[in-house]
This record gives structure tokens, sequence and C-alpha cells, in this order.
DNA sequence: GCCGTTTTCGGCCCGACTGTTTTCAGTCG
């Protein structure tokens, strides 16, 4: 059966048809049409199989009969002929053309049409061989910025935002588990694990049940957006995927999980740090197994791996995971029970599925604790002190989503969310939290419907009518207030003042110098109505870099003024990042992570922000939100 | 292509910024 499409989806196909007749040169307020009725379909909360069973999209602002019938015909095909038809005129590449910095529609127009420029590749050539000269309005500057755009392009490209990375694993996971009995088990590793913002390939770790066979190979062949199977050996496998990902998977026996679970999280950092400590203890580690030195002498006078596979099932293994007898004993050898023996972890029999977690720190943590080291999370793997700390008993008891109580910073139908306050409450609520502030736009910020002092007015009253319709969840009241070229506030302090809760945030004059920059935030912070600065650093991942600033002086401000700085959890801001985060709260300063919600769905990207500041070593009490609501509103008075 | 209504077609969001120009076009948000 066909995939039922979505709103969201048909939305999508609209965007992308709009994108193309923009190239084609279309009429330029039809082109405008297809983008709001993309707009308002992509933030309707019906389903679109109702509207259109019931005849009723054309309810929908921007959707006349027109539209209405194009929406049907993607309902019905998944595709419309108007597409189909500009699919076949222009290249696909014209629209990754259009993801470049600095080309819009009428600049790949231009190179399209008049020098046969039709993707990326062909613009970096034109540019290296000066032809984008040729057209008219192409200067030098402009060029150079190409260049450079398309570098950053390119770089982008190797590397995805987590989020994606996600859904790739999941994918991947939905298409392992339709055949179980092919492993034993299997988790993510890599920089994935790690949960960094963003991620070059995936990683996947997996105990295939039987080494031997080709049943997983071809089962992966069968995995849906598979460009080829790059190469496929007995400890390897790496597929390409259509995006161009690639997804590495690692095979091992079961006894070598634990040894290459580390060793493929990472980073090569940590590696380094933790192999140099097992020579010191007369060790040494590898994605096989901790070994001692001795027997290495003996395995290489011998064949390798297969000796290792052949040992592992006598119970010394089990005994030296039981986190009852603490130390090791030092005249353990790991290697008694055969050449090679290793820290192995028998299977537990029903781990075998999922990326579970739980099994991989248990499995992990002998050899951590072999070394005299606190288990290690995984995000804290970057040798930036976790093992010093891990030895000395001092790591930080990371915070956790669930400790996470409520969202401080996301967006309703008031300036440019896509649904009401209600919705979001609700939806805020079914996270399990206690509370929620609304914080729209503010009214300089016209692009994003910024609310005018009448609207906050409004708004304010109709959250008053839901904190009485609305049990189980706090609504706070809240803006986002712009922070203007001139370093004032959008609102003057008699406005904020009567709101629970402001978020100052600069969305505009990026190019003002560093000292400029650096002084708004300041002086943002030094604003007494300011609880929280919105995305410090205002970068866009692999689309724009952060302003210029001068974070030192900002974090110095917050910590003076008790501002909390804010973790964005956007996964394409992730701002501040997590050496910054953790800079701050080394400083004093607490962090408010929030998700800059303009959907009810996008609440869950909570969970990227409490990534960030498990990256950033932070615990519960450097985290405004993970304050019980009683605390908070204290906190906010 | 949609909308509103001046019921039959004219107007459609806009300011900042950059680089190209010599008064503006393209891009971005």
């Amino acid at each position: 059966m066909e995939k039922e499409i979505t709103a969201r989806e048909a939305a999508d196909i609209l965007s992308e048809l709009a994108d193309l007749m923009e190239i084609k040169g279309d009429n330029r307020y039809r082109i405008r049409a297809y983008q709001n009725a993309a707009r308002s379909l992509s933030s309707v909360s019906e389903e679109l199989k109702v509207l259109v069973a019931e005849d009723r999209l054309t309810e929908i602002k921007g959707i006349g009969e027109g539209l209405s019938a194009t929406i049907k015909e993607i309902f019905a095909t998944g595709t419309a002929d108007q597409l189909e038809e500009l699919k076949r005129e222009l290249p696909a590449g014209l629209l990754d053309l259009i993801e470049v910095p600095g080309v819009g529609p009428k600049r790949a127009h231009q190179l399209y049409y008049q020098l046969e420029v039709s993707g990326v590749e062909d613009l970096k050539k034109a540019l290296q061989e000066k032809r984008v000269r040729e057209l008219e309005g192409f200067g030098p500057k402009l060029a150079k910025n190409l260049k450079e755009a398309v570098a950053r392009y390119e770089s982008f490209q190797e590397r995805m935002k987590i989020n994606e990375a996600d859904c790739l694993a999941e994918r991947i996971g939905e298409h392992l588990e339709r055949k179980p009995e092919l492993y034993l088990k299997y988790t993510t590793a890599g920089s994935l694990r790690r949960r960094k913002e963003l991620v070059k390939d995936i990683d996947i770790l997996m105990i295939p049940a039987d080494p031997e066979s080709d049943g997983l190979e071809n089962h992966l062949r069968e995995l849906e957006g598979l460009h080829k199977v790059e190469s496929a050996g007995s400890s390897k496998i790496t597929l390409v995927l259509e995006s161009g990902v690639k997804v590495d998977f690692r095979l091992v026996a079961e006894d070598e999980f634990p040894a290459a679970l580390i060793y493929f999280t990472g980073s090569k950092e940590h590696n380094v740090k933790l192999r140099q400590l097992a020579k010191e203890k007369g060790y040494f580690l590898n994605e096989y197994g901790l070994f001692s030195r001795e027997n290495r002498e003996n395995r290489e006078d011998s064949e390798g791996r297969e000796d290792f596979a052949e040992r592992g099932d006598s119970g010394e293994n089990e005994d030296l995971k039981d986190p009852e007898d603490g130390e090791y004993r030092e005249d353990l050898d790991l290697s008694e029970s055969s050449r090679g023996g290793n820290l192995g972890k028998k299977s537990e029999g029903d781990a075998a599925s999922g990326f579970s977690s739980e099994g991989d720190e248990s499995a992990e943590s002998g050899i951590y604790h072999f070394f005299g080291l606190d288990f290690i999370e995984p995000e804290l793997r970057e040798d930036r002190g976790e093992i010093e700390a891990a030895r000395k008993g001092e790591l930080p008891d990371l915070i956790d989503f669930s400790d996470i109580r409520g969202d401080f910073h996301l967006h309703t139908r008031y300036s440019d969310g896509a649904y009401g306050i209600e919705d979001m409450a609700v939806a805020a609520r079914e996270l399990g939290y206690e509370y929620l502030a609304v914080t729209d736009h503010s009214k300089s910020l016209r692009i994003a419907s910024g609310l005018s002092e009448e609207r906050l007015r409004e708004q304010l009253e109709e959250i008053g009518r839901l904190k009485d319709r609305i049990s189980g969840i706090r609504i706070l009241s809240g803006i986002e207030v712009d922070i203007l070229p001139d370093g004032g506030l959008d609102f003057s302090d008699d406005i904020l003042r009567r709101l629970d809760l402001v978020i100052a945030s600069i969305h505009s004059g990026f190019n003002q110098s560093r000292e400029e920059n650096t002084g708004r935030l300041v002086e943002a912070c030094r604003n007494p109505e300011v609880d929280i600065i919105g995305h410090p650093r205002g970068r866009l991942l692999g689309r724009r870099d952060a302003y210029r600033v001068e974070m030192a002086e900002v974090i110095e401000a917050a910590a003076e003024t008790g501002t909390c700085l804010e973790i964005n959890a956007s996964p394409s801001r992730l701002d501040l990042d997590d050496l910054l985060a953790r800079q701050a709260a080394s400083r004093g300063v607490r962090l408010a992570i929030s998700t800059d919600a303009h959907h009810t769905g996008e609440l869950s990207d909570m969970r990227l922000g409490a990534d960030v500041a498990r990256r950033a070593w932070l615990e519960k009490q450097n985290v405004l939100n993970a304050l019980p609501l009683d605390d908070l509103l204290e906190f906010l008075a």
C-alpha cells in the first residue's frame, strides 16, 4: 500500500514546486501563492486525509480552487503533473544550487541558462574558470563570496545534523529489526553516540549471529535509500546511502564487544589516553579487547583474531564484571583463560535488539573500572579532562532529559509559530513538564510577525484565561524581545516587567563589530528585566556563522547579573555549544535549555539540548529548567 | 494563484544588506 501523504509532506512538495518555478522564472506572485499555501498547509492541525475527504482545503488561508486541486492530486498520487514536468525540464542539481548561500533563484536561473551550470559541482568549476564574470551582476566580490560559500556548502555536506543522523539510525534500526535472527546485538557508536552536533557518518557496532553467513549483507542490500554497498568483508560492511551518507557496520565477536564499543565510540583522543593508561599497567587495549603485554608478544607469533574468538567462554569474565568485587585484582591475568583474554560481557539473551544503551554501559564499565576509572559517559569522551576526573571520582552527575521540567522558549500563532498556546501547553504537558513559557517575537521582527504591544496584551489575556482551563502545567507569560541594532530592547521595561519571563535575542545587525555586538549582549544582561539571553551566538549550522562577539565578556556579565544563557536546542542552532556552555557554567552562570519550538513536534528537540548540556558537563543545578516550578518562580521573582 | 470586493481585476510583506551599479537587483530572514 502506498504511504499516505501528510499535510507536512504535501507542503514540502509544494515548496519544491515553488523553488523550481522560481528558478524557471515563473510569475513571482504565483510562486508566492504556492509558498504561502505550503506554509499554511504545513501548520494545519487537521489531518490532510480528512481535509481532502471533506473537500475543505479551500478553507485554509492561501488555498483556493487551483491549489486545492493540486494538493488533492499530491494526496492521491504523491506528486503533481506540474512538478514532474518541471523536473523533466530542470536538472535536479538546481535545487542544490539554491542551497548555496548567496545563490537564489535568479542567480541559479542565470547560471543555468547562460553557463549551463546545473549543480554545485558545475558552479565550482565555473568559478575556478572565472566564467561567472560573463554574467551580468556577477562581480569579483560576489565570485569570491560564492567560492567560500561553495566550500562551506561542501564541508557541511560531509556532516549532517544530529537529528538527521538520529532519523537515519532509526530507519536502519527498523530495517535490522525485521530480521532479528541475523544478530545478537547492535548499537550506535562514533560521534552519534557521543551526541556531537554534527555527524559525518553513522557507525553501528554489531555482533552478528553467524559471522560466516552473508545473510546480513544481503539484508542490508535491501535497505531503503541505499545507493550502494561500498565494501563488505567479515569485520566491516560499508554502505553509501543515496544522500551520500556512509554507514559503517563493524562486526565483532561477542567477547570483543565491550572493547570494540569503546574503540568505535571514540573520540580518538580519548582512546589514546586510555591506551596510555593500559600501557602503564602493563596491558594494551585495542578494538578486540584488553590484553596483557606479555601475551601480546605471544599473539604476534600466532595468527591474530581467530585466537581471540575461541576464548572467552569461561566464568572469569563474569567475575571481572561484578562491581561488588571493587577494584580488579592486580594479579589477575586477564588472559589466563586463554591467550588474548579480555573483558567480554556475555549476552543477556534478551538484550538482542534495539540500540540498547543500558547493556552498553555495563559492558564498557568493566574496562574503565579496570583502569581505576569511574564509568565515563560517551558524551564526555573528548579528552577534555574526563579521564583525570574519572580517576579522582569527580565526574559530574550529568543532567538527563528526564530532569527537565519545562521549556522556556517557544512560539505560537501570535508570531511565527504554527500552533496556539493551548496546543503547545498540552504538548508540553505530554512531555511531563511542569511549566512552559510562551515567548513570541517582539514587534521589530516583522518577518516573524513580531507582537505589537496590543497583541502582547491580547496574548496575556489569553494566557490568563488558559490558566484556569488547563491543568497539570503552568503557562508562564514571556517574550523573545529583540535586542535592537543600537543595543536597546524592542519593548520598554514597563512592558517587560509585566511578563513572567524575558528572553532577549539578536535577530538583526549581524554585521556589527565584535565590540558592538558584545556591548549589545552585555547591556541586555545588565537589564534587570532580562532573564535569559537567547541563542547567544546566532549561528545557524552550515548556513550562517556566529556573529562576532566576545563570549567571555558576555559570560562575565551574565555571571555578575545572574542572567541565564540559553542552550538553544533547535538542531540548526545548538547555541551555546558544549564548550561555551561548560565555560559559562564554570563561571557560575546558569543555563536555560530551550527548544525555540515553532511547532508542537519541535518541543521534543529538548533532548538535543540536553545532549549539548551533557557534553558541557552540566549537572542539574547548572540548568534553570531543572528547577521545580516553585523554585523557578522564586528565581524569576 | 489567491484574495477581497471598488463584483471583475488590481495588488500581493518588507527592511537590511551587499555588491553591483550610477539607481538597483538579488538574497536573506
